[in-house]
DNA sequence: GGGGGAAACTTGATGCTTCAAGCTATCGGA
DNA sequence: TCCGATAGCTTGAAGCATCAAGTTTCCCCC
């Protein structure tokens, strides 16, 4: 075997093309069908989120892994449309606190079962339930690994620097 | 068992998570090594193809998965920047041929070592070697179903339509 | 042999993401 | 009390992806 360091062995390459080959396909696939109901496909995970309770815009941020700059930008948007509310905290003049608003749940609630059915067919449906488990234990296994590397706005330092000698 | 069309259950919720998380943490961690050395992802894929031969850019577009318009913009750049030929094929009039050239040949050299050892930083430094043909197998069956649902220029007709009626 | 149609690629506009600054508000210590 | 440091969020510019034309070349059938 292979002591490291080398080129990817075959198993690990076909991992690798699935991983990307699902960002290529699934992923634009999802996006498109997102935008047909005027969103982009994080502005859905935002709605998802707030439909169930408010949320203040970091733990927001946190959640769904993306910077603060993409949060507010797109925020703003939500709130143009009348998608969500933002108003200041009153115990902390720093932090906002977003709120779905009633069309913004009207919104996100017409468009949740379509988009169950979009991942299924385009994953689930390829899977068997033994195949399902084995993707999620390993892809779990995978972000648990990630898990300090935040790609957000402050990287954890404790990720280790990038393969660039 | 849900007869179907219900929400997703447990364990693909948590397979799904895990396709997500790849893409919000370790896609974007990959992106951001790239652009240290001014490529972006895409970019690496295409001059790592063509390390290997010449190709037209329709076969790359399909080989690489990405809209003849994305590749178009993209191997400008790239051509600007010395890093590959393209000419025109004498056989056929409409078709262009991409080559690497020698400080694109360089370049991708370069690049790879430390491309790989991010992959497995990232990925497969997280999974057991079962975990990785699991993932491996149950990646290649979800590629494959989803194999004629081009997200490329011209989406193949027996794609089954989103799902929103 | 000429004209419709398709294939291969290009172009330009729009919108999203990213990155680097910037701005308040809050907290801690001197 | 004041001042530096940090947290939370915003802003603007730059670059990439996407989409909808547009152009040229080739094929092929009438």
């Amino acid at each position: 075997m292979e002591p490291r360091g080398g080129w990817l062995d075959e198993t690990e390459q076909r991992a690798w093309q699935g991983l990307i080959g699902f960002a290529m396909l699934a992923l634009p696939e999802l996006e498109r069908a997102h935008r047909r109901h005027g969103l982009v496909h994080i502005e859905y995970g935002l709605l998802a989120a707030l439909s169930d309770r408010s949320y203040r815009l970091s733990e927001l941020a946190a959640m769904l892994t993306m910077s603060q700059s993409r949060l507010s930008h797109r925020m703003n948007k939500l709130r143009d449309r009348g998608l969500v509310l933002l108003s200041p905290s009153p115990e902390d003049g720093r932090v906002t606190v977003a709120e779905i608003s009633p069309a913004g749940r009207a919104l996100v609630e017409s468009i949740a079962p379509g988009h169950v059915e979009d991942v299924r067919r385009l994953v689930f449906d390829n899977l068997t339930p033994a195949q399902t488990e084995a993707l999620a234990d390993a892809l779990t296994a995978v972000i648990g690994g990630l898990g300090s590397c935040g790609p957000i706005d402050r990287p954890a330092p404790d990720c280790p620097p990038p393969g660039c000698p």
